[in-house]
DNA sequence: GACCAGGCACATC
DNA sequence: GATGTGCATGGT
């Protein structure tokens, strides 16, 4: 008997129900969420978030308006706060300089050629697109991320050499495109993965317990 | 006091 | 093309 990412599914969704993602309350949250979450804590990045909260800073209009230097102070929780307030500026830049500062307008752009729009970003890289694309955007598009690889490396389940694309690939192939379903299943995976697949792996309890190897775990993957 | 977290760009070979 | 390094804070 073969698994499938059905089944896998099917098992983390029995385990753990609806994960109600993204946490944001507007879709413009979910797009400044994805960039100060990258390789961070999201416990940091909520404390940043409620930061640009008290300042009425979340609106695409009010963070543009907000000069760099107090942007910095603002997000610093959630670490690499320089970096990221230059990427969050490249991110504001291109919604308002190709799309009015609209987020309906930006949004309404095609699939494709969103996704490379994004990338061509400075400080936007695929799982970040993929986030915005996924959660704000709604558009049917599957999200890898440090855990996903994990999973599917530490079952057996992909190629220790797969990168992002082969990943993507290989769950796009297999589901129909559904923007719910890829939206649970990739948090499922993120919260599989706190559970049970940090550096000490936990795979007693883990739901995914009895599709492990033969030769049992793996060392990580990043 | 290490070690890690829902990445990404850039330097160097 | 592959590999290494800087970026920074807060929780365990």
């Amino acid at each position: 008997m073969t698994v499938t990412l059905d089944d896998i599914y099917q098992r983390l969704y029995q385990a753990y129900g609806p994960q109600h993602w993204w946490p944001a309350e507007s879709p413009f949250e979910v797009m400044i969420g994805a960039v100060l979450v990258q390789n961070t804590a999201w416990n940091n990045v909520s404390l940043a978030i409620e930061n640009l909260r008290e300042a009425n800073l979340l609106t695409p209009q009010a963070l543009h308006r907000t000069a760099p230097a107090e942007l910095e102070q603002l997000i610093r929780p959630a670490g690499y706060f320089r970096m990221k307030t230059q990427r969050l500026r490249n991110l504001l830049d291109y919604l308002f300089n190709q799309h009015d500062g609209s987020l309906e307008q930006m949004f309404a752009t095609d699939l494709e050629t969103l996704r490379t729009d994004l990338l061509a970003i400075n400080g936007i890289g695929p799982e970040t697109a993929d986030s915005i694309l996924l959660y704000a955007a709604n558009k049917p598009i599957f999200v890898v991320d440090t855990y996903t690889n994990r999973v599917l490396k530490r079952h057996g389940w992909m190629e220790y050499e797969a990168d992002y694309h082969a990943i993507q690939d290989h769950f796009q192939a297999a589901l129909e495109p559904h923007v719910n379903l890829y939206n649970e299943y990739h948090a499922l995976l993120v919260r599989v993965g706190h559970l049970h697949c940090r550096k000490k792996p936990n795979c007693d309890e883990c739901p995914l317990a009895e599709w492990l190897p033969p030769a049992g775990i793996v060392e990580p993957c990043a």
